[in-house]
DNA sequence: CCAGTTTAGTTGCGTACGCAACTATTGTGA
DNA sequence: TCACAATAGTTGCGTACGCAACTAAACTGG
C-alpha cells in the first residue's frame, strides 16, 4: 500500500515483519495440524478438542452452553457439531435432571477410546510442525507474547 | 489425558505453555480482527487481502491462480470470493491476452478507493490488538519463532 | 500436425457454521 | 402466583469454501 495518509500509524519494519511471519504462518500451521489429524484419524480438530474438553470434565460430560463457550462456537454451531460426534457414536446427549433446558454432552465409551487413539498422534503432529522448531527460550517467549495478547482482546 | 502409552512424548510445562497460550490466542485474534474490519468497513479480512495483494500486482491485476495460491484457497474456492469482489464493484475480470485460459482478477478505482480507505483502520485494528501489546523485542522473538516453524512446514 | 496430457478456471454438490426466530424451561418481581 | 424476562438448545436459511467433474485452451511427443 502507498503511503497516502500522514496521520496513519503505519506498521515499520520491525512490526510488519512480526505481523507477516505471524498471519501468513498460522494459516499453513492449521491447515497441516487439521491434515495429520485427518489422515491419522479420520477426524477434524473441531471434533478432537470436543472429545478433549469432555474426556476432562467430571463423569466425562458437560452442558451444552458450556462446550459451545469453551470451543468459541454459537449455540447453533454446537448443535451442529455434536450431531456429527453422536452420528458416528462418540457422544451421546441426555437431558439434565438438574435443569430440564439444558442437554449434558457425554463422551461415550467409544469416543473415549477414539480420543485415546488420537491423542499421541495428534501430539506427534503438534510436535513435529510446531514445537520441534522452537527452542525452550523461544517456546517460553512465545507463551509470555501470546498471553500478553489474548489479555489484551478480552479487556 | 491420562498418560497412557509411555512410548508417547507427551508435552511438557514449557511447551504445553507454549502450544496452549498459542492455540487459544489465535482464535480470538482472528475473530478480533475480522470483526474490527467488518465493522469499520463492512468487509472481510478474505476481501481485504485480494484487495491488498491485487493493489501490490503490476497493473494492479493478477492471475487467478498465482492469487489462489497466495490465499490458499483452491480455485473454486477463489472463483468463488471474486464473484463477490466483482458483484460490489471491486474488482472485475479480464481474459489474458496471452494465454486465454487465463483470467485475470483487476482491481477498479471503487475497489482501490475502498482499500485506501480500509487499509488505516486495518492497520490500527493490528496495532491495537497485536503490535501494542509486544516488546520489540519480543516482536523480534516471535518473527524469528514463526519464520522457522513456517521453514519447517514447507519441507 | 494432431492425439494425449497438462493447466486454468467454473460449476454442482456437500459440509460447517453464523444469525434470527422459535420452543421449552427456569427465574423474578409485584 | 402469575405475567414477564432470562436462559438453553434446535431449526431454517444464508454464506463460505472444499472436492470432483467438467470445459477450454495450451503444450508435447511421435
Amino acid at each position: 500500500m502507498a503511503r497516502t495518509d500522514e496521520k496513519t500509524n503505519w506498521l515499520n519494519k520491525t512490526e510488519m515483519a512480526a505481523w507477516i511471519s505471524f498471519i501468513e504462518t498460522i494459516g499453513d500451521l492449521q491447515y497441516s495440524l487439521d491434515s495429520d489429524l485427518r489422515e491419522s484419524c479420520d477426524m477434524t480438530s473441531g471434533d478432537y478438542q470436543v472429545l478433549v474438553y469432555l474426556s476432562e470434565s467430571p463423569d466425562r460430560r458437560t452442558r451444552m452452553c458450556d462446550l459451545a463457550a469453551r470451543l468459541n462456537l454459537t449455540p447453533s454451531g454446537l448443535t451442529r457439531r455434536l450431531d456429527g460426534l453422536v452420528k458416528e457414536g462418540s457422544v451421546t446427549r441426555e437431558v439434565s435432571t438438574e435443569d430440564r433446558r439444558v442437554q449434558l454432552a457425554v463422551l461415550t465409551p467409544q469416543g473415549h477410546r477414539k480420543l485415546v487413539t488420537a491423542a499421541p498422534l495428534h501430539v506427534a503432529s503438534v510436535r513435529h510442525r510446531f514445537i520441534d522448531r522452537l527452542t525452550i527460550e523461544q517456546m517460553k517467549h512465545l507463551a509470555a507474547a501470546f498471553t500478553s495478547i489474548r489479555e489484551g482482546l478480552s479487556e
